[in-house]
Order: structure tokens, then sequence, then C-alpha cells
DNA sequence: TGTGTTTTTTAGGCTTGTCTAAAACACATG
DNA sequence: CATGTGTTTTAGACAAGCCTAAAAAACACA
């Protein structure tokens, strides 16, 4: 059984892992968390220890196949909670990461089991991000970042990456919500500052960092 | 802020000076706890130190006025959780109390604010016991434990005391729900055990410790 | 009121998870 | 390939929450 301490450094580097092979760096880790460098070595042995990660001294950690199955189901359950605090809650989609956060480490099997079930088996989150089920399978919408698509590609948004209040409060803001329809009018090289077309009706110009965590359909 | 640890013993030292005016006892705590007695006398002196009891060494502990409203929000939340896990995702009685011992350790007033709405500002929890509003505020139904009947008295059951799942199912089985009729028809001297006629159906033995916990509109 | 029993507190220790400071290591660069 | 810089690990410390064993206080009752 994993701490909650535990369950969050794994579901860090899991994430951390996510489309890279390379092992994660102690620095990433802390960073992530904010915690040091210290603990972060410190957790890692912990974790080491228990099979949920392999390990080698100055050359980074991975997450191991049971590791891996820890994580998604971590990671299942914080999506979950945060279907059912937007659909049943009337939460909006910036106000559910940190109770997510609270949630995802409460212990009941039959508890998530229901949760599924009574919010209709979700294949995505209110974030676009897809829900593992319980053998931990998942199927993400074939998606790339706003920052990658060239000039006239359009498509619908499928998801944000940004998982802060502050960012979602701006997606909002412009209207590139889940569904909305994005053209890439333009792109400025000097600072990869983009121009875009929201739902056919307005134009926005939105910074490299956002068009980076906003991905459309592929 | 209070701890997972600290709000937990505020919940037992209010629950068990329910009913006396008498300070509560570092055994009590400790065997309700499971911990040991000087475990609780640490503990003590930090919630003394943060206001939320009074404590003189020797001499037991008591709730302060702050104690007792940030009690009555965990076991609003307890409550109101346990209406969830029954109502929405249909556990039945005795599966949801460890459940709820988690769950209650949210921290989110717009959960917990949204949750109560969500489940209709119910009044009382799936084992009869009421459910504080958000100022602490809650009326218990008027009862009596059958243990305390007199033979040829009846009523119907508003609540049961022990939240064990043994307990609960023992309930189920012999049909002594709540909203079940009971009459007492007659009582063992030699243990204080009851004969009970539940919904003038069948009639049951059931132990003084039985006739204690299920407890009938007065 | 003295004495034995029970309760409570203190003393000291352990684990988990965190930190800072210092040492060890890896790696880019010249 | 030596060296300097940044990264990672180690060493040592601390708070929270628990424990056991021993001391102190309260209580019961002769
Ligand atoms: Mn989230
Ligand atoms: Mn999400
Ligand atoms: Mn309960
Ligand atoms: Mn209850």
């Amino acid at each position: 059984m994993l701490s909650f301490a535990e369950e969050n450094y794994l579901k860090t580097i899991y994430h951390l892992s996510e489309g890279t092979s390379n092992p994660v760096s102690t620095n990433a880790i802390a960073d992530t968390l904010n915690t040091r460098a210290a603990s972060v070595t410190d957790m890692i042995k912990k974790l080491s220890n228990k099979g949920v990660v392999t390990y080698q001294k100055y050359r980074g950690v991975r997450v191991s196949e049971e590791g891996q199955k820890a994580a998604l189901q971590v990671i299942r359950k914080h999506r979950l909670w945060e279907v059912f605090l937007v659909q049943k809650l009337k939460f909006n989609w910036d106000e559910v990461h940190d109770v997510a956060e609270q949630l995802e480490h409460i212990k009941s099997p039959l508890l998530i089991r229901r949760l599924d079930e009574f919010l209709g088996y979700p294949k995505y989150d209110p974030h676009g991000d897809p829900i593992p089920d319980e053998s931990g399978e998942f199927k993400a919408k074939p998606q790339v970042a706003l920052s990658d698509c060239k000039i006239g590609h359009d498509g619908v948004v499928v998801a944000v990456k940004d998982a802060s209040a502050a960012f979602l409060q701006y997606v909002d803001k412009i209207g590139a919500y889940i569904g909305a329809k994005i053209r890439v009018i333009d792109r400025l090289e000097f600072d990869g500052s983009l121009e875009i077309l929201i739902d056919n009706k307005k134009t926005v110009f939105i910074s490299k960092e956002v068009s980076e965590n906003i991905w459309i359909e592929e």
C-alpha cells in the first residue's frame, strides 16, 4: 500500500515519463512537486525498494510495470473525481484540480467502481484527458498542440494541458473551450505567438506558452 | 488548519463528550482510537495549544467552543458523504463508514456546500444521525434506546448507534431497519436481553448490547 | 489517613517526510 | 583529457505521530 506522498511522487514520475523513453531526473521531480532534490532522492529509494520504480544512482528513475499500474489507478481516480465535480456538483473546470488532488488518494475500490458507474463510464475528463479503466487501459484522442500547427490548419479543441486555474480561466475568457473550432491564422516568428480564429467568430492573439497547452484533434 | 490525525482526535473527544458534562479521559480516547494513552497525552497538548480543547493535567479534556465548531464540520462531512454513498452510489449502510472516515478529511468548503445541495440538504444520515448545517446547528429526532423502553412500549426505529458492519448486517438480517416498527414484548432480567416484535410480523430475541444500539422515536 | 491500584504523564525512541549544507558525481567545454 | 559547472547524493537535523517503559498523580478503600 502506497502512502499519499508515495502516490504523488509516483504519479509525477509517470507524467514526466510520458512521451519520452528517457529516465526522469531528480530535479524535474523536485520542481514539479515543489520539494528539494534531497527529498526526492530519499523518496526514490523508498519507491525503488517497493518495486514501483527502477533507479540507478545519478542516472534518473523509471516507472516499473507495477508502478505504472499503480500510477494509472491514481490518475483514473483523479480524473473520475474531476468529472464528478463538473458534471454532478457544477464545478467549473478551473476549480476541480486541487480537490481532485485530495480525492485521488481515497482508498476504496468499491467507491471508484461505483463512481465510474454513476458517471456513466466517462472516457475523458473535463480537460480532455483520457480516463484509464480498471486495468489501466485508455485511449487519448489523436491530438496536436496549436504550437505545432501550420498556418491555416484548423480543428476542434480536444484537450488543455495545464491544470492551473489561471490558465483555464484565460481559456474560458477567449472561448477556446473543449469543442471550440480553432484556425491558426498567423504565427509571429519573433516570439512564437499565434493569431487564431475561434469558432469562426473572433480573432485572438495567444502566447507561445498558451499555444503549447491547447490541443486540437489531429 | 487541523491535520487528519488532529481532526480524528477532536471528533472522538467531541463524541465522548456527548451526553455528559464530565471531561473526557485519556484512556477513553485511547480505547476509541486504538492508540496508547501516551500518544493521546501528546496529541491533547497539541490540540490544547491550538485552542480547540481545554485541558488540565490529570483532569481530562473538554472541547472548546471553537473546537466544537470544527468537530461538527468534520461530522457534517462524514454524514453527508455517507448519504452520498448510500443514495447515489448504492452502498449498503454497513459499507459506508470506513470510506466516510477518509472522505471526511477532504478540505474544500465549496465541495461540501455543493454536495449538500446535490443531496437535497438531507437532515439525517443513513444511520439516523442528524447532519449539522454549515453553522453547526442540528436537531436529533427525540429518541430512546430499546434497552430503556418498558415492556409493551412500541415505536419506529429512528437511529442505530453502532457503525460496525457486523452490527449493521445483523440489524439488516432481523429487519430492524430505520422506519421499522418495534414493540418490546419481554425483557429477561437475567442478562437484560429483549424479546421484540418487528413490523408486527416476527418476534426476535436481541441481546442487551444490541438493544442499547437500536433507538426508536420517543 | 495510609496504602495499594489505576490512570496519566514523562522520557526516550522509531518512522515518514521534509529541509539545508556539504560531498560526490556527470558532463560540457576548451 | 583536464577542469569547471550543474546535478545528485549523503549527512545531519527537525516536526508529526506513534510506541514502550518508568515515574508521578489520582483514586479507592481498609
Ligand atoms: Mn487535474
Ligand atoms: Mn484533468
Ligand atoms: Mn459513520
Ligand atoms: Mn452514520
